[in-house]
DNA sequence: TTTTCGACCAATACCGTTTTTCGGTCGAAA
DNA sequence: TTTCGACCGAAAAACGGTATTGGTCGAAAA
């Protein structure tokens, strides 16, 4: 049972990654799982539902790669900087992987905006509580951590935005410490208050 | 002659704004201005020629405004903060106003990519510019202006990138402002230095 | 000489129709 | 419990013919 819906699932993705989720049939994914089209049906009720068990696997990986980054930095600004790198170059290995899919994010498809928001209500809530952290042991001066973190998330939709558009010539760990720089220090002139 | 052209111009904004680049017709146009759409043609060589004078047009427009919001601020960090809360509020506006060129934006489609690249050039001048004053002035503490530029303007792509996408219940200068005090002031505490 | 315009062209958008493809179902068989 | 061929309705692709559209040209106003 489990192993028949991996093997569907492992089929689906190589296909969605390659050919994207429209140009996908279930004729392929069948065929490329060695089962015929009513057999897939038997495992999943549906082709998004495929589809979403494939996101909902790498977004759990994607969690799990972070979260191992995170915890083993040390200082809270360290696991910051670890958290947004690592988001960083996985996203970019992403994009590199699911070409074709980048352009289907464009069209405002179905769930792909909920997946989208609930990774972004993740991340809100991962950086809150490293901002928290970062507070209680007096690293951070923060008032309002909901304001902070959401400027954080904000900057990194900014560094994000080069992936799609730019692509090449640019490095994200690099743009992603002189932002974390940034944000950490601030520009302001502090000896002369 | 200049103002034949002002005429067309006129009326090819008009309906861009409206109907957006394709959906506009010469035809349109020329009926607009009054006149034979071979008339048309005498004053421009083609459609996207005059598409090009109308963005042309518009950005100045923008620019000037941005120049005297930044004129009217007197610190180097009220400067900035007027540079970026103005260009803000502009942007939204555009976003109201061109309904259709939003989405034909999306579609990367000819010049528009120029016009874009042109105008971060643009805003990247006069960000270094601004912190080079705040160096020279002693508002800000920092090494690499070309560094702190950049990171500004991608920050500003975060801040933008909502006006497209949420769209409703935004408020630019709001998140602006806060976005600014992180970029001016850092997260960091400094008592313990 | 400068400006206007009707007539014209080639490329492509559009439109109604037919054909094919695709996601999904069902019942029989293994 | 699992597999599959046959089948369905809806939607997409293919198609061929027509209309539109961006752009040109040469003649006639001005």
């Amino acid at each position: 049972m489990d192993e028949k819906k991996n093997k569907i699932i492992e089929a689906a993705e190589q296909l969605f990654a390659q050919f994207g989720f429209f140009k996908t049939t279930m004729e392929d994914i069948a065929k490329k799982a060695h089962m015929a089209k009513s057999s897939v049906y038997y495992y999943f009720k549906s082709k998004e539902d495929i589809f979403a068990e494939v996101i909902r696997q790498d977004t759990r990986l994607f969690q799990q790669k972070l979260e191992t980054a995170v915890a083993a930095a040390d200082s809270p600004e360290a696991k910051i900087r670890a958290y947004v790198t690592t988001r960083m170059t996985h996203l970019q290995d992403l994009s590199k992987f699911y070409l074709t899919l980048t352009d289907e994010y464009l069209d405002h498809y179905f769930f792909v905006e909920e997946v989208r928001k609930n990774f972004y209500a993740y991340e809100n809530r991962v950086l809150k509580n490293l901002l928290l952290d970062g507070k209680q042991q007096k690293y951070f001066d923060v008032d309002d951590i909901a304001v902070i973190s959401r400027m954080i998330s904000i900057a990194i939709k900014g560094l994000e935005y080069p992936l799609f558009v730019d692509k090449n010539g640019y490095d994200p760990v690099q743009e992603s410490n002189d932002m974390l720089d940034v944000i950490f220090k601030g520009i302001e002139k502090r000896s002369n208050i």
